[in-house]
DNA sequence: AGATATCTGTACTTAGCGGTAAATAACCCC
DNA sequence: GGGGTTATTTACCGCTAAGTACAGATATCT
């Protein structure tokens, strides 16, 4: 399933596939963030004029939160099939090992765009920003109910703060983000993640 | 001392204060980023016309630079007292907590301008995106040197990595800003460095 | 007081922004 | 092949961006 329209078997047909062009947006956002990207930007990297990009796209605002749908059901995406691991540790692990891997990866820009799409932005950028926050936000929320339930399965203590719990991991994920963005190679972030998970409760 | 060039004595004064404007400049930075702050976001802040900009604070990019500056020698900032205490642990401690209770203070923009004020950006800011980096990296090395004054002053275990060491409490750090930008209180935050400290090395 | 030096406010420049109108080209269906 | 539909191209819109020229205002120095 495509994250954008299907296209229409009348007309005359696109010259650009609506995919392709959308990851090489994504590619530009998440390298410049928001506000740090041109409509020259997007539409030089997507190679396409700016009336494909609104007839495809929407607008600027739309066209980001697409590429933002498109980050997080990627293939490479680390978070959600963490999520599905049999023990909150296990989670945990696969999910620092993962960003570690995933965040300093050379075969696109380092970090996360949720963290750094729009951390600090103009008013222009507030519907946006609040996006990037929100997933952010559900993110740990899904963490947390997560570790609720290792709780009730036994593989965490039931003494457990599933919340911060929840939060610390989150802190140190989003934390990782920076340290890409500062250089921090893949097996740095991984030595992080081995020592974050030190603070980890085992099953008890 | 002033972060900016002194007042000199003949011709007309100055009708603002230096450094309260660059104080003003420093918060809209902070809350906007650079891309996202406009000169008309500046002046109006700072309450003075582009040209006493010019004339006080260079350009742009100065008066940004400059603002970091200042942020980093309020004080209220609480990384290089922390970098004082007497153990590894504890500099670690005043660091969290410190972290905790500042990057959540209303009394200011949430977060960490040194972290989100050019995370993802133009190329126009370049400049002061690698500022900020090396920042954030100095940070990390200051300590990390510090942690190797620990190994020898036995207050952590020889076989720590210094190095590993400060890029986790790095991470940590940084990651808390993101969380402050997310909405997390100082008590929620504080909880965090709490569990952080449980994968700190005791002494040995 | 006059000369000199600096700051302030208004108005301006140039360039780029996000977004669009209109003409043309390429496709399907009949 | 013609009509209907959609995409592409080029040129443009109004607006705001960062940065500045210049004239007038206000201080010190002699």
């Amino acid at each position: 399933m495509s994250v954008v329209s299907c296209t229409p078997s009348i007309g005359r047909p696109r010259a650009f596939d609506v995919d392709t062009a959308l990851e090489k947006a994504l590619d530009v956002f998440w390298r410049k963030g928001y506000d740090g990207t041109s409509l020259s930007d997007l539409t030089e990297a997507m190679g396409i004029n700016k009336p494909s990009l609104y007839a495809a796209f929407g607008n600027k605002e739309q066209l980001f939160l697409k590429a933002i749908e498109l980050y997080e059901s990627r293939p490479c995406s680390f978070f959600l099939p963490a999520l599905e691991k049999p023990t909150a540790y296990q989670v945990a692990e696969h999910m620092l090992y993962g960003a570690a891997m995933n965040m300093a990866d050379q075969a696109h820009p380092q970090g996360c765009v949720v963290v750094q799409g729009a951390l600090s932005c103009s008013e222009a950028a507030a519907t946006v920003k609040e996006a990037l926050l929100n997933r952010r936000v559900e993110g740990e929320q899904k963490l947390r109910a997560r570790f609720e339930q290792a709780k009730l399965d036994g593989d965490l203590p039931a003494s457990t703060d599933a919340e911060t719990l929840a939060r610390y991991l989150g802190t140190v994920l989003q934390g990782m983000a920076i340290q890409a963005n500062n250089g921090a190679t893949s097996e740095q972030l991984r030595q992080v993640a081995e020592m974050t998970l030190q603070a980890f409760p085992r099953a008890g």
